[in-house]
DNA sequence: CCACGGATTGGCT
DNA sequence: GCCAATCCGTGGA
């Protein structure tokens, strides 16, 4: 699907830097789960930050607890926490050891495993006309992609779950706006998405 | 110990 | 557009 010179795992120092930096930068770069011999993966198109220092959204902001512990490793770490009775998030913790914070990613497109996807999400192989809703959620990314409790804290360096690195999105390809669906620091313009892309979650 | 409510989704009015 | 579903982490008693 791409040369090879571009197409290579994400490292530690990717992940480490500043939490805006890396929440714009996972824009494009290709979200990779392996299960086995099945290969799941998809473009990371929208992203939201969150900081647990100023960020009273962030579920880091009252401190480290036994959920939230993972956000306040050093980046290139899975947090995947439960919500509303029915769905899993995944983040990606970035910054250095002790600062708590993440990535929520929110809509992805699909690249290779679709049929794995379907079946995740739908338990079946569905038309191509509802393609667009396998992974235009943070939901529903997980739900597609077998994401779940298991995954809570996974090394994205290592062998299971991983980013492969892609050219920058241009600046003028990136819409950023507030963030979806919080009650708290709603002020906060911490979103990014690639502007017109059918996967993004909502406008 | 117990009550509250959420970084959502999908179905119904 | 509105709202119920449905766990479980969190915080107050």
């Amino acid at each position: 699907m791409n040369p090879d010179f571009y197409v290579k795992k994400l490292k530690r120092n990717f992940y480490t830097r500043d939490l805006q930096i890396v929440a714009k930068e996972l824009l494009g770069k290709i979200l990779v789960k392996k299960d086995g011999k099945a290969i799941l993966s998809g473009k990371i198109v929208e992203v939201e930050a969150y900081d647990g220092d100023i960020d009273e959204a962030s579920h880091a902001f009252t401190g480290k607890t036994e959920r939230t512990k993972i956000m306040f490793n050093e980046g290139g770490y899975f947090y995947v926490y439960f919500t509303y009775g029915a769905h899993y998030c995944c983040n990606v913790v970035t910054g250095k050891k002790g600062r708590g914070t993440a990535v929520l990613i929110r809509a992805i497109e699909p690249v290779e495993g679709i049929s794995s996807m379907s079946k995740n999400r739908f338990g079946n192989m569905i038309d191509e006309k509802d393609k667009i809703k396998l992974t235009n959620g943070p939901g529903k990314v997980c739900k597609a992609f077998g994401i779940s409790k298991e995954h809570y804290g996974v090394d994205l360096t290592g062998e299971n779950i991983f980013i492969l690195n892609m050219p920058k999105i241009k600046d003028d390809e990136i819409v950023i706006t507030k963030r979806v669906g919080i009650k708290k620091s709603m002020d906060l313009a911490w979103r990014y998405y690639i502007k017109n892309n059918p996967y993004v979650s909502k406008k």
